[in-house]
DNA sequence: GCCGTTTTCGGCCCGACTGTTTTCAGTCG
């Protein structure tokens, strides 16, 4: 089954493709705007295809990108890209994430010397035969070299939760400067994507250049890359890119919002200035030459008849339109989780301790079958010590290819929640049927977890027909997990956002099998702000009489 | 390739920076 992410990678590498080629670059950001909004589209493409939904509907999919869509989706393959792919060799595409190379410069070195690897981009740069193109000075060549060493690094996406520390860090090392009187990290950061490429730092402070100095002498930074008067860019000793930036008072909002991305969304926004006779840039909001606002970003939604966006929501999936509706959701806070209900962490009495700090009202400790009322005795033990909170046992199965389950009645009657979790085979492609027989054959599961199996950087989501997964979903009580470990975060952004268009409520649990790893659960709610959920779509954030309902 | 309340052509977000030139193209975010 072709996924919405395959097709989107399809049309981006086609996009890259075009590019070298030399198209015409409207074209090419058409073949791109299309393979985001695909990407992050609430609707399953393979099936709006086989239901004859007309395409061109969608904003930035018109009559050709429509017939690409419906072809890439019968067939699974794009006759455009493959004819492509024969003009044009790999290894170009790859020279393409070297720092300071474009489409025009590989397109130049490939028509000039036929060099088609890195390997041999290497050895006409080291001989000197680049210089004899225009344009190519010493400088562009060192950095071409310096490129091709550092492509292995490049391109690589740190965990959310893996930056979070270094990023508080530095903010508070800044903030101790004199003279210093805002820091802000924006970029995917502030949007708190799972993954971040870099960190970008707004400063507002009386002398920029000291702080600069100040910036690159942090005691992490590895390399200088650059240091100018508004901007500076260093490397960490873990390879982390760093970017610090100057920014006025007058033009905070401005360049708040400019920075926090994402790209897609600016550009929304700043056709919406321009249809308003407006324009918009990192310094403010401008009528011809007066500038209208800018010191906050509030100033610049309104500039443009919005409210405020939150940063989780600035992906261009319908937000904008959302927010003149007013059908922004009222996202979720960490605060509003009452509970977790799925922790294998091995210390119960240490457990409930933690989850009593935590301020929950109950939490559900997760055991599989095997010595299953044993440990019930032990809970129920426990909850007569620890009154203030109530217990929960929550009896994990683990569905694997064959559906196969054999859970006594005895525990069945025990056990407060019952997870089935998925074992797939990676050699099987289609997982849906699986679910699905899970879903009605086993009326006593009622919370999935791990539905897409996901990985971050590591594993793809599995292939499943997730629409027909919520609407069973739906219909059957079931609610889906957002897994909190920051490596995991499954079900996606994207995902979470479908399952609340389908009605299925979500649970956010920490899945921690160390106690601190129940600190995770702020991840989980991140994920869920960015799939627009609210209090109302998570069942942990209802009182325990309420959740009593949904899961018994 | 998409789009249109100046609609079937002629636009398409915008500015900084770099390195190369000598007024600007290419790249990047």
């Amino acid at each position: 089954m072709i996924t919405n992410k395959k097709i989107a990678q399809i049309f981006s590498k086609t996009a890259d493709l075009m590019e070298i080629k030399g198209e015409n670059p409207f074209k090419v950001r058409a073949y791109r705007n299309a393979a985001r909004i695909i990407e992050n589209s609430s609707k399953d493409f393979n099936k709006l295809v086989k239901e004859g939904f007309d395409l061109t509907r969608l904003p930035g999919i018109g009559k050709d990108l429509s017939e690409y869509i419906k072809e890439i989706v019968t067939t699974g393959e794009f006759s455009k890209l493959k004819e492509l792919q024969s003009q044009i060799p790999q290894g170009l595409v790859e020279m393409l994430s070297i720092e300071g190379l474009g489409p025009k410069r590989v397109k130049q070195i490939y028509d000039a010397f036929k060099v088609t690897s890195l390997e041999e981009l290497r050895k006409f740069a080291n001989s000197g035969k680049l210089d004899e193109l225009p344009g190519f000075g010493p400088k562009l060549i060192e950095k071409i070299l310096k490129g091709i060493k550092q492509l292995k690094k490049a391109g690589i996406r740190f965990l959310y939760s893996d930056v979070e520390e270094i990023a508080e860090d530095l903010r508070k090392y800044l903030l101790n400067f004199p003279g210093v009187e805002v820091v802000e990290i924006a970029g995917s950061y502030r949007r708190k994507k799972e993954s971040v490429g870099d960190l970008d730092i707004l400063v507002v402070a009386k002398d920029y250049a000291k702080v600069s100095e100040f910036f690159v002498k942090y005691k992490r930074v590895k390399e200088i890359y650059s240091a100018g008067l508004t901007r500076s860019t260093v490397f960490l000793d873990n390879d982390l890119q760093v970017d610090l930036r100057a920014v006025s008072k007058e033009s905070y909002g401005a360049a708040l919002h400019y920075f926090t991305g994402s790209k897609a969304h600016n550009i929304e926004i700043r056709k919406r200035a321009i249809d308003l006779g407006l324009k918009i840039n990192e310094y403010g909001v401008y009528k011809g030459d007066k500038k209208i606002a800018g010191e906050s970003e509030e100033e610049v939604y309104k500039s443009v008849g919005l409210c405020l966006i939150e940063p989780e929501l600035r992906e261009n999936r319908g937000e904008i339109e959302a927010c003149i509706d007013g059908k922004l959701p009222k996202l979720v806070n960490l605060e509003d989780i009452k509970g977790d209900l799925n922790v294998k962490t091995k210390n119960i009495k240490a457990t409930i301790k933690k989850a009593i700090d935590l301020g929950y009202k109950y939490i559900g400790i997760t055991r599989k079958a095997k010595n299953f009322l044993n440990f019930c005795n032990k809970i129920d033990n426990y909850q007569e010590e620890f009154k203030e909170i109530k217990l929960l046992k929550v009896l994990e199965i683990e569905v694997g290819t064959d559906t196969k389950l054999d859970i006594d009645n005895k525990i069945l009657r025990q056990c407060d929640l019952i997870v089935a979790t998925f074992n797939f085979d990676e050699s099987q492609t289609d997982y849906t049927d699986i679910v699905v027989k899970t879903i009605k054959n086993y009326p006593f599961v009622t919370l999935l977890s791990h539905l897409s199996g996901r990985i971050i950087n590591q594993r793809p989501l599995a292939s499943v027909d997730y629409d027909l997964i919520f609407e069973l979903a739906a219909k059957n009580n079931i609610i889906i997990e957002v897994d909190a470990n920051p490596k995991r975060l499954d079900i996606s952004d994207v995902l979470i956002k479908r399952a609340i268009l389908n009605n299925v409520k979500i649970c956010i649990n920490s899945n921690a099998k160390l106690i601190n790893e129940m600190d995770n659960l702020k991840y989980g709610v991140y994920q869920a702000r960015r799939g627009w959920a609210e209090k109302k779509d998570i069942i942990n954030c209802m009182e325990f009489s309420k959740l009593k309902g949904l899961i018994g």
